[in-house]
DNA sequence: ATAGTTTTTGCATTCGAATGCAAAATGGAG
DNA sequence: CTCCATTTTGCATTCGAATGCAAAAACTAT
């Protein structure tokens, strides 16, 4: 069947057509007869051919390929969106190209760089942040890219998030409701914008109910920091009723350390609430009280905004898509609760 | 600084040397006077110049992408696996495109038809089998074939797995040495060389103490299949004394069952044994005792094959990494027990 | 200084498909 | 059946870097 090298001009051969023709059958939009189509197409077929995706590159300058930079996958929430996101791609013709970056500056930067030389036709970021010269480059490269899961609050970037501010003030409410008093937070990183409007939304609620936090402490998005950061909240004589952690993968953390360390029953002795619905959440071991971040409707935004700004479209998006309340175990239930 | 589109035209005429020059700068091994070289760097870094990877790949016919091939990332070990590949392939200037996709022969032969139009310099088949056709469309273009953590005993291809048979029979010697008699199986997929070493190791640890499984029932790797197959397993009046778990996946899922919805204690009642050893095994909710999988050995492996091969190494390479033991509290431990 | 050797350099071509342009073929109207 | 409009087609060029080849430059040895 399928031979090795296949070119556009060994089916126009076979087909008795020019090489232009091949091409335009493979063009979608290119004016070619039926007659020179079927003949192609079945030249095509009998040779096993395949339009080059690099020469195709080259000319176009267009690759197909949409550069995904992620610092790290050890958190749930990114394996999934990244599968959901090349299942999406993959459906319109395109394919993710990953790049793995320290979440530094520099190590963002290097990456970026790189990725501008490979002409992909997106960028999306994933749990990494932008220095403001690594915004220019790439606004300068004409290349769209779109913050997932992260803002910048540049005008320039698209950016896909969940409203996490109001996730932050839902937690806060529900834990006010249940009863808590000294709720504290360990938070998500405060270098990103996720963990910061969490940590506002949260203080916010509380503040609504004449509260304060019992606690901010930054969990850094790391297991290890948010494990130290709960010994270190539950180290003093008096402890918090009710613990706020800044994602999901914390809070497994977090319930570790309560139960497992000190012993303690969740949701007997400490509430415990998450951020982000990670499968493991509803597993039962954990059966997290959390935020739902709509990872699905997340990546459909990041999509859209991609395929739109790569068809030409130049206003920049910041979409901020609704989070709601998952209602499980951890967390004490107050009665009568609506978010 | 970098501007849009530098070319090696534009650096050349810059630095008053021929595009030639230039592309000989960057291309490792080409003879240049020191001289030039640093003209040519010079005048690469004012513009803000580096090589086109499409237009390099159009010529070279290499385009230091490795296709990866995966079917599904909710199970911790492949996102583990697939950063740490990217990280390793990274270093070497490679980068890694993913494609999803389904575990299916048809699914996974037109990802690889289309992987192979893309011209990538290797490909890395996961958690995925190939049909032998499908081998013969590989090989017969040239492009060298890992596959991780799966073997199909085809003579052309590369794998590289742990040795799954010498781990299935560790767990039974453990188990055994533990005091256990009525010792039940949860499979890997059967469909999969994986679960069938593991289960196979297993059976035959058991049979050299003259011990016969309990049940083997097949999880397909999938969590829900596999908390189905213990409920199943538990049904019955008499029950097993531990089981041994395909993957850690699929064990949490078991765990989970035999905690949660049967209230068994582990491992009080039923001692689990997992395989994989993923970060969440060492969770103190799970704690499970299973066989670590070397992933950073595997992937090392994986890397190694795959660069040799690219440098014309014709001879395919069937690595399988001993796996050892890692007794943690979801299984009794027997006393004094070696592995 | 000269002839011979090695290294460096530029020219021109190549990879494979897409596309602007003009020629050819087709279609429709009169 | 002719003439004009439209569609289809092929030719030639393009994208950006790599490379074989031959010319030029730099060394070496005499």
């Amino acid at each position: 069947m399928s031979k090795e090298n296949v070119t556009s001009t060994d089916v126009a051969r076979r087909a008795g057509v020019s090489q232009s023709a091949v091409s335009r059958v493979f063009t979608p939009g290119a004016s070619v007869s039926t007659s020179t189509r079927e003949k192609v197409l079945s030249a095509a077929r009998e040779l096993g051919y395949r339009p080059n995706p690099i020469a195709r590159a080259m000319i176009t300058g267009k690759s197909r390929i949409i550069g995904l930079v992620v610092a790290y996958l050890d958190n749930q929430f990114y394996p999934v969106a990244l599968e959901l996101l090349s299942r999406s791609l993959q459906e319109r013709g395109y394919h993710i190209l990953v790049f793995m970056a320290e979440n530094s500056t520099e190590g963002v930067a290097q990456v970026m760089e790189e990725l501008v030389s490979y002409k992909v036709d997106g960028i999306v970021t994933a749990s990494v942040a932008m220095s403001n010269e690594l915004t220019n480059l790439c606004d300068a490269s004409g290349i769209p890219v779109v913050m997932f899961n992260r803002g910048q609050n540049d005008l320039r970037l698209n950016e896909v998030t969940s409203d996490n501010v109001a996730g932050g003030r839902t937690v806060a409410n529900f834990l006010v409701a249940g009863g808590h008093t000294r709720i504290a937070h360990i938070a998500g990183w405060q270098g990103a914008s996720t963990g910061r409007d969490r940590a506002e939304g949260f203080s916010d609620g509380l503040a609504q109910h004449g509260l304060v936090p019992f606690a901010v402490l930054d969990g850094m998005y790391k297991r290890e920091i948010a494990a130290e950061q709960a010994r270190t909240l539950f180290s003093g004589a008096e402890r918090p009723d009710a613990v706020f952690v800044g994602n999901d993968h914390m809070a497994f953390a977090v319930m570790d350390v309560l139960r497992f360390e000190l012993g303690l029953s969740v949701p007997n002795d400490v509430s415990v609430v998450g951020y982000d619905d990670v499968p493991i959440s509803a597993w039962p071991a954990y059966d997290l009280t959390t935020i739902r971040q709509p990872v699905n409707r997340m990546v459909a935004a990041t999509v859209d905004t991609l395929m739109s700004r790569i068809g030409g479209d130049k206003e920049p998006r910041h979409i901020a898509i609704p989070g709601s309340l998952v209602i499980r175990g951890s967390a004490r239930r107050p009665k009568g609760f609506a978010q």
